[in-house]
This record gives C-alpha cells, sequence and structure tokens, in this order.
DNA sequence: GCGTACACGTGATGC
DNA sequence: TGCATCACGTGTACG
C-alpha cells in the first residue's frame, strides 16, 4: 500500500503540492530555503576569500580557514609593528633624558670678567643655578648636559670655555625654553 | 520497469550493501564522507569565529563572513595608524630640510681680527669656502643653515657674531663631519 | 502538533 | 567508463 501510494507520488507529484497539498510540502519547501540559505551563504563566503583552490563546498570553507587565520596573522604583525615603533619612538625620545636625572649643582656661572648686559646698566655677578652632567661614553668621547638660565653670549663663552680645556664639540644640541638654556654636547678630549 | 526495479530495490535494501553490494555503497560512502568533510570544515570554522549567534551552518556562515569583515576594517584601520604615523614621522624630520637645498657662496670665514691658532704658529688667514641658508619662518624668526670647515672656536665666534647683531638664538644644532661644520639654527631678531 | 534544523540516501551532472 | 560533487526529497529529533 505504501509502495503504491509512494509511487502514484513519484509519478504524479513531479511537481509536489498537487494532490496532497499539505503533505510533505511545507517541509519541503522550508528544506528548500534552508538549502538555499546555505548555499548563498556560502558562496557569499567564498567571494570574500581572496584565494580560492577549488568551488567545492568543503574547499570554500578550507580556504575560508585559511583566510581567516591569514587575517588573523596580518592583524598581530600590524599591531606587533606599532607597538615596536611606538616603543622604538618612545625609547629614542627619552635616550638621552631617562639614563638619569640631572645633578643640580651650585657653581658660579661667570666664568670670566664679563659682566652682564642688563637694560638698565647694573652689573649683575649673581650665582646662577647650574645643573650639570657628564656621562662618558668612550674612551676619549663624553655626552655633556648642561641646563642653566638663558643668558646673552653664555653659549659663546661656554664654547670658549670648552675650547679652553682643550675639548672638541663634535655634536651639539641646543634648545631654550622659559628662559632656559639647555645644552647637550658631544666631545672630545 | 524503472518503477518496479526501483521498487525492488527500496523493499530488499533497507540497509544498502545486503544483495547488490558495490551497487550504490560507493557512492554513498562517498556522500557520507563528502558530508562529514563539509560538516567539520564547518565546524571548524566555527572555532574560529568568536561571535556566534546560533549553531546554524546557515548563522555559522553568516558569522564567519562579520567576521571577516571585521578582520578587514581592522586590518585596514591598522595600515592607516602606521601610514600615518609614517608620514607624520617623516614630515617632521624632513620639514627643515626639504624647504630648499643650501646655496653655495664665497664668503671670509674670518669675521674679526683673531686669528687661526695653528701648531705651527703660522697665522692664517685663508678664505674659506661657506655654504649658507637663511629661511625665514615666521615674522621675527629665521632659520639658518650653514657649512664651513671644522675650526678651533669658530663656533663661539660665530655665536658671538650672531649676538652682536642682535639676534637670539632660540635652538641650534650642530654636527661634524669630515672636517666640516654643519650648523642649523633657529634665532630670532 | 508545529516549525526548524539536520543527516541521510539517491539521481543527476561534469570531468 | 568511474569518480567526485551537488541538489533533492524525506525521515527524524528537538524545542
Amino acid at each position: 500500500m505504501s509502495r503504491f501510494s509512494r509511487l502514484q507520488r513519484e509519478s504524479s507529484e513531479i511537481y509536489p503540492g498537487s494532490e496532497s497539498d499539505g503533505y510533505k510540502s511545507k517541509n519541503l519547501v522550508t528544506e528548500r530555503n534552508r538549502r538555499t540559505r546555505i548555499k548563498t551563504g556560502l558562496f557569499s563566503l567564498s567571494a570574500r576569500v581572496p584565494k580560492i583552490s577549488k568551488m567545492d563546498k568543503a574547499a570554500i570553507l578550507g580556504d575560508a580557514i585559511d583566510y581567516i587565520s591569514e587575517l588573523l596573522k596580518d592583524v598581530k604583525n600590524l599591531r606587533d609593528e606599532i607597538k615596536n615603533a611606538e616603543e622604538e619612538e618612545c625609547r629614542a625620545s627619552n635616550m638621552e633624558l631617562k639614563t638619569s636625572k640631572l645633578e643640580t649643582c651650585q657653581k658660579g656661572c661667570m666664568s670670566s670678567t664679563k659682566v652682564n648686559q642688563d637694560p638698565s646698566g647694573f652689573v649683575k655677578k649673581e650665582r646662577t643655578e647650574v645643573q650639570l652632567e657628564v656621562d662618558q661614553i668612550g674612551k676619549r668621547h663624553f655626552l655633556l648636559k648642561f641646563l642653566c638660565e638663558k643668558k646673552r653670549g653664555g653659549f659663546g663663552r661656554l664654547m670658549e670655555t670648552i675650547h679652553s680645556l682643550g675639548l672638541q664639540i663634535h655634536d651639539a644640541n641646543i634648545t631654550t625654553f622659559n628662559g632656559k638654556f639647555l645644552n647637550i654636547l658631544k666631545i672630545e678630549s
């Protein structure tokens, strides 16, 4: 009996839903839709994957997995790159400053008989606070960091003093801020 | 005829492979393997996707697609970030140097009556080649690039000269190489 | 019971 | 011809 009915259906229901309408057609159409959804999703997924070995379902999935792994690796590499760059930059900018703090010492800033050219004409010989640090960076090379009040001509006199001591300036970096005067010099004895 | 044979098969082959062994069993097993592969791939794919809405096949595919889009967006953002950082850094480092080339001019390097302290005691007053460039970078601010032969005390005298002209040095960058002497100064009139 | 998702076996198709 | 893949309809289990 079931054989017959089945045979019937197979022969008469080439397109389902003609005779016994709500029999299995509901499941049939939903299943069709489901398959369509899966198919569409798989196709859409393969469209986003650049490297496609084959158009198989399994191959698409494998390629998608590989692609995701590759993307994750890229993200990781880029993150590392940014991190390294930032670290390097930070290290470079702090290289001289973070090694050690400038020591504070009291020292007469005036090393010669020259006097300050004050607008009032008043001669000042005041003692000035100076921060100084010397690091030896080679057999005959030193790094000198020097922070003092900004004074006209003071820099030239510093140079003269250094030269008079038989020292030679290789590189110099001078900047002024807040009326201060910061030198970082590489000198050779 | 086909109907009959089909009926035959359907009734006798409840478990495939009992009677006509290699009939469809090959296709059956390969199909099983294929389904297993697809299933495994889909499962493996879902394992790599962090955001899972449902465990549906279609949902897995959709989530995977979204995840790939998200990863691509991340990669793009990171690339842009790196690119911007590099551009900024490059611009900052080339800001002063790329404006124009140093002009070459002939000029007496000695600006005062002081003489060179030669080991032989011989007084030299030779003319030296000097490359000089001045750029105005503000209303009262200038950028001075200065390249000359290295001479002891020359730098101090340059400072004195600048000061004597009523100019004020804000920042200075000095380096020596090949017996040359390169200054880049930011000065204010 | 109803809707949904799945696995299954099978016919069809392409190489 | 085999071999691999696919779509299809169906049975079935779960909520």
